[in-house]
DNA sequence: TTGAAAGCGCTAACAC
DNA sequence: GTGTTAGCGCTTTCAA
């Protein structure tokens, strides 16, 4: 791989030169020097050392993403639409993930830091607060995704999840049920589970329904615990006659669960999902969800980073919250007398 | 954020010594100078600059993946293994996509080539024949993954798609049907897809059944083509009893075609797809599916380039070839009399 | 309009 | 054991 000084010798120039007409400062340049080094560029198919050049520039134009469970389609789609701005913006894209780790999340984001990328989308594991106190008094840029925390003014995008909770709990009181289970991964400091069960707990409420703590299972993460965890709640006494599911994942093993417990969807029991998908509508049977706007997500806050990357002065954080859908197909179904 | 000098100042030492620490060459070093510098890295949170370090090293420590189509689920999948595997091994990744456009694919490669990234991982366009040769005399480490070229001699993993698709047209043979559709993305100069079409056309020789060119469609990429394709298809004097898809997104509009001819899955018609995922066994009807073991794929390409990289003489390029299976479900059944 | 020289943060050969 | 020095490939003053 030729270098720049490669290209100087063969032009015949200085490298200074050389340089300048890689970052296109030719204004003061002869033509006849720029098209000797244009010649000699082609010639010799040099293309710019990038480490160089951030090395020296300190900036990479390159960002990274750190994903809390990289497994779950959802986060692909987000990744979609990282992936695309970064590419209309002329960004490159680190990709890691901390399968919830909040260990292997820090390192990760010392990993990237120190690989100089020029900011950060992070859907954090909710820990790490003082990592993030730190990145915040170095200035280094970086926002969140989809979860936030106990930190404020910080740049973030988020979806609106008590509205989506409350949207659907509604449905299913709205077709008469009274009996509602909800189904969630543990809660830790993750705010879109906590968020979720906040709406829901506020549906009932504002209905006039009393909360029954065993109608809410917090299933544990990533395990078909949502198999049996439906089992079990379609044995008590107080059969949900609707489910409330909070994830893509456990949306999949409700609906095994049910079917296990001998018990038809949805004519024994209604189901709501979380997440929606082109293969969603082709399920059995086809899935009322709330449908999050996974890609646009990705976009706006990569579109978001970049922007706080390039503004000098610190601008007031801003949160970005963008509304949930329900997407209502035929898996709810008024409840049996 | 400190440098190298700073912390040799505050250790009152030379940075060389630092450098030392930094890449654990203590055998020949005092306790003494090494706890001091150690005191002072800790006291000015000091971590390398992973630039300059591989600006001088030449090496960085990171791989890229160019994607044909990030849209695929299936590549998710993939991306989670190539992720694992870079984790485990200490690479960074940085992910790119062409969307199958080979003049991305292009501009793709040589950005992340520039970034210095140590090698590549291409699930290629096809094309681009030029530019792999060229990576090649340059002896730039590459593997193919899922789709190979020409070009012979590349390291490639890949899935034995033939086999894929003689085991499923065979299957649907065994259950007695001879009019067996095939749904396919334009060919163009991907193996995978001339692959699988020759898969299909095998298994109808071997068991003498005629090729009728009506059942062979060849969908637009990306737009619900495969819905139409289907209709039309199912609309032929010669119907077919049995579709084979060829490809997840079709699978899908396979699926939706079939409703909207007003045609039964599976009593009317019997359907074989392409890919599994968690859901596709709830799908109305659960679908029996050729599945790619693509997890795997990921880890394996990742490891491969990784010990291609590594090794400082030419090997022998290795050609991994994985092996498909059959999922059986409940989307196929003898064709009515 | 162009070139010389310093320096980005680090490593490594060499000298002591 | 430790420091000096040159240099990785580039950009950017500054001077000519």
């Amino acid at each position: 791989m030729a270098n720049i000084n490669d290209v100087a010798k063969l032009a015949g120039v200085s490298k200074s030169s050389v340089s300048r007409v890689i970052n296109g400062n030719f204004e003061h340049m002869s033509d006849n020097t720029k098209n000797k080094i244009l010649r000699a560029m082609k010639e010799l198919e040099y293309s710019p050392n990038t480490l160089a050049q951030s090395l020296k520039k300190k900036t990479t134009k390159t960002i990274g993403i750190i994903l809390s469970d990289i497994s779950n389609p959802f986060w692909s789609e987000v990744l979609k639409g990282v992936q695309k701005e970064c590419m209309r913006m002329g960004y490159g894209l680190m990709v890691s993930s901390s399968g919830e780790k909040e260990q292997i999340e820090k390192e990760n984001i010392l990993t990237l830091r120190n690989k100089q990328v020029d900011g950060l989308i992070i859907n954090t594991t909710g820990k790490n607060t003082d990592l993030f106190n730190s990145l915040i008094n170095e200035k280094y840029p970086f926002v969140f995704l989809d979860r936030s925390t106990d930190i404020s003014n910080i740049d973030t995008v988020i979806v609106n999840n008590i509205l989506g909770a409350k949207m659907s709990t509604q449905y299913l009181i709205d077709q008469g049920h009274r009996n509602i289970g909800i189904l969630l991964y543990p809660l830790e400091n993750k705010s879109p589970r906590i968020d979720r069960l906040e709406g829901y707990k506020e549906a009932l409420k504002i209905n006039g329904i009393q909360i029954n703590h065993d109608l809410i299972k917090i299933c544990e993460d990533q395990n078909g615990s949502g198999v049996e965890a439906t089992k079990e709640m379609l044995a008590l006494p107080t059969r949900p006659t609707a489910i409330f599911s909070t994830n893509t994942i456990l949306n999949l093993e409700v609906i095994m669960g049910v079917k296990k417990a001998g018990l038809k969807l949805p004519e024994d029991v209604s189901l709501i999902g979380y997440d929606d998908y082109p293969w969603v509508p082709l399920l059995d049977p086809p899935l009322t969800t709330v449908s999050q706007p996974a890609f646009e997500m990705g976009v706006k806050s990569t579109a978001l980073l970049i922007k706080k990357m390039k503004q000098k002065k610190q601008i007031k954080p801003k949160i970005i919250q963008l509304e949930p859908e329900l997407m209502i197909r035929s898996s709810c179904l008024p409840p049996l007398k």
